[in-house]
DNA sequence: GGTAACTTGTGAATCAATTCACAAGCTGGC
DNA sequence: GCCAGCTTGTGAATTGATTCACAAGTTACC
């Protein structure tokens, strides 16, 4: 298959979002017109998107809402379950431990980690720490698929290479830094620190 | 001045981040190659994106690291302090409130307002929770310049449209939906799950 | 059955981002 | 002062993403 941007799969995933509040409405078929100005895009880029995996839709018509919800959950991979590590349990990974947005569209937490000898045992939100030492077993055992990154810039190339090391092959990596990591591992970054900066950035050159 | 890419500015942030780190390290001056290496990208993308400003390395030598820190925080805005709200004082909202890098980078948060009538006037790590209806009073009084939206997704639009009606120009979004917005007003998008289903993506199309 | 009103799917054209490649400039050593 | 060794800054070339534009297909209605 073809090579698929990244802005693309972005894309997909808003579609489906729209699809499933529309398919919530009882309406049947959606038009790529509608579901551009949900995503703020044009109807010519849903239907190139679209047009990436296969021809959904009727001429004349539109896209059938269930039908394209339903390919577009086979396309992300959204039929089955991911199952997730934790690994970091200060705030935000506490906050993801618990996010419910999580468990809502297929991935469930398996386990929470931390370094820190003071938070092994503890529980968050139903979870008993366990120490990043039990990473591998940890990973094995729980069969993962996914690591979330939630330590200190310092020490998260270090956990990335032993996550990597532990077999697991897409890292989400909050840790505010540049993750080094093959090219058989897939990597997404939330750097909230890059995004205030982007803001900052716009808003001192706007008003001129 | 010519239109600057968001990828561009990304990029300015992560080359500022490691000018940081040799900073501390008492090293002088870098070259584009080494700054290329940590940020995962070429020397040649480096001096484009920094020739959108001007030119501030020597040939030869590279760039002086102090100066082009400076330089970057000119650019990026960072000099200023800016003035953030938090509304939302949920799981997202809290752990932002707390969060020290916000802070650490210059932005300074001046207020977490709520519309659950059961939160306000409890306290969030010294923050005295505010009804969203003082919006515009709190909104004037801090001279907020950014509002971090942290609400469920049902409200996040009307929260937003009063967010731009209260004067407020920068956005960050962190509720799991596409706001729109005028184009006066600069938007930032934090959505895990989209981020989560980019994984979901890759993992599921990568072993063939 | 025929026509009017829509909407898709897609090659071609445009617009944007990245990479290439090299002249020009700086430094240090002799 | 001159040469060898680097490194920048930047047009040109390439690669990639988005938009345009339209033939082809579908439905509704008379």
């Amino acid at each position: 298959m073809k090579h698929i941007a990244d802005s693309t799969v972005r894309r997909l995933s808003l579609y489906l979002r729209f699809l499933e509040e529309f398919e919530a409405r009882g309406l049947t078929t959606i038009s790529s017109d509608e579901l551009a100005a949900r995503g703020g895009t044009t109807s010519a880029q849903v239907r190139k998107d679209l047009s990436c995996f296969g021809s959904f839709g009727k001429r004349g018509l539109g896209y059938s809402v269930p039908q394209l919800a339903r390919r577009l959950r086979e396309i992300l991979g959204l039929q089955r379950e991911w199952r997730v590590i934790i690994i970091g349990a200060g705030k935000i990974g506490a906050a993801l431990a618990q996010y419910q947005g999580f468990r809502q569209r297929g991935f469930r937490v398996a386990a929470v980690l931390d370094a820190d000898p003071a938070k092994i045992g503890r529980t968050i939100d139903g979870f008993v720490i366990q120490s990043i030492d039990e990473l591998d077993r940890v990973g094995a055992r729980e069969r993962a698929d996914i690591a979330v990154i939630a330590v200190p810039a310092e020490g998260a190339q270090h956990v990335a290479d032993r996550v990597i090391r532990a077999g697991i092959r897409g890292i989400m990596n909050f840790a505010p830094l540049q993750l080094h990591v093959p090219d058989s591992v897939t990597l997404r970054t939330v750097n909230m620190a890059l995004e205030l900066e982007g803001l900052s950035f716009a808003l001192s050159n706007s008003r001129e």
